[in-house]
DNA sequence: GACCCGGTACTCGGATATAATATGTCCGAGTCTGTACGG
DNA sequence: CCGTACAGACTCGGACATATTATATCCGAGTACCGGGTC
C-alpha cells in the first residue's frame, strides 16, 4: 500500500499557489519544471485538483491554475482525497458473511469488528491530515527555507 | 490507495487462530474454505505471516499453522505490517532538490515538512492499529458473536 | 489616436499506450499418520 | 501384543500466469494575448 506520487507532486504544487499573489496563475508547464516531473502526468494530477474545486484553471497564454479557496480553507486531507479518492484504506469485504455455520437469513446488527478497528485507524489517520491547512505548511515552509531561495524561486516561478 | 484484500484475510484467519486450544493447527484449506476466499492465494498471506514469525506451520496430515506469540503480544500493526510491508505510506522523492533555484551542493537540514506531516499522519494510523492486540480482538468478537455461532463454527472448524 | 477584429500561440481537459503491482493458480519438497508386518 | 518399517496422503513453500492499477504520453477544444486594419 502506497500513496502515488501525485499526491506529492499535487501538495508541493499547492504550497506554491498559495503563496502566490492573488489573480496570478502558475501553468502546468512552469511547476512540472520546476519540480522536475513529466509535465503530461503533472497535468493529470492538477486536473483531479480542479475537480474538487480546490484550484481554478484558465485558458490561453499566462494561463494555469490558482487556488479556489483560502489557503486556510484548505487542508492536506483534501489534497490527498481529491488526488487519491475518497474511498477509506481498508474495505470489508464480509468475508464473515462466508461462515458455512452462519444462517443464510442471519443479519449482522453491527459491522465487523475488524473493520471496526481498521476504520478507526484511518479515521486516526485522516484527522491528522485534517489538521494541517496550507496556511500552516506555507509557515511552516518559510521557516524552513532560507529566505533568499524562497525569494529567487518566486522570481524564477512569476517570470514565466 | 487500498490494503490488499489480503490484509482482511490475515486478520480475520488469526483471530480464529488466537482463540485455537493450545498445540492444535489450522490447515490453509481449512481457513479458506471458512472464509470462501481461494486457498493458493490464502497460503501467500499465512506464508507472510509465517515469515514474520507471528505464526508457524507443521507440515503432514492434520499440520497447518497456529500462532507463534500469545494472542496479547500480537497486534494488528505486526498483521497488518507482514502482509503489507513495513514502508511507509507516503514516501518523499525529494523533488525540491530539483528546484532550478537551488545552489547544486545545497544541503537539507531537516525532513521536507511536507514529507513530515505526511509521516505524523502515517504513525498516528500505526499508532492506533500498535493499540489492539488479538486477545482484544478476541474479546471484542465474543461480545459481538452469538454464543452457539461461535460455538458451532470452532466445532465446524475443528472437525477437520 | 482609439477602437475593432482576426490570427496565433498557449492553456487545460480528456482519450490513449506502457510498466508495475495485486490477484489468482500451479507444482514440487518434506513430513506426519496410519497400517501392515515381523518379532 | 508391541515395536518397527513403509507407503500414502496431506502439508507448506516457492515458482509461474492473469487482471487491475499506476505511470507516462499524446492530441483536440477553447481562450487570452498581440498585431494590424479601420474609423
Amino acid at each position: 500500500m502506497q500513496l502515488k506520487s501525485q499526491v506529492e507532486w499535487a501538495l508541493h504544487c499547492c504550497a506554491l499557489l498559495s503563496a502566490l499573489p492573488p489573480n496570478r496563475y502558475l501553468s502546468t508547464k512552469v511547476l512540472a519544471e520546476f519540480h522536475g516531473v513529466p509535465k503530461e502526468y503533472l497535468s493529470k494530477a492538477l486536473q483531479s485538483l480542479s475537480q474538487a474545486a480546490l484550484v481554478e484553471g484558465t485558458l490561453g497564454p499566462s494561463g494555469g491554475y490558482r487556488l479556489a479557496r483560502a489557503p486556510e480553507n484548505i487542508t492536506f486531507l483534501d489534497i490527498v482525497e481529491a488526488v487519491e479518492g475518497r474511498g477509506p484504506s481498508f474495505v470489508c469485504n464480509e468475508i464473515r458473511k462466508n461462515n458455512p455455520c452462519r444462517a443464510a437469513d442471519y443479519c449482522e446488527a453491527r459491522a465487523c469488528p475488524i473493520a471496526q478497528v481498521m476504520g478507526q485507524a484511518d479515521q486516526a489517520w485522516r484527522s491528522h491530515l485534517r489538521g494541517v491547512t496550507l496556511a500552516e505548511l506555507g509557515r511552516r515552509l518559510q521557516a524552513d527555507i532560507p529566505a533568499d531561495l524562497l525569494e529567487r524561486s518566486f522570481e524564477w516561478l512569476t517570470s514565466r
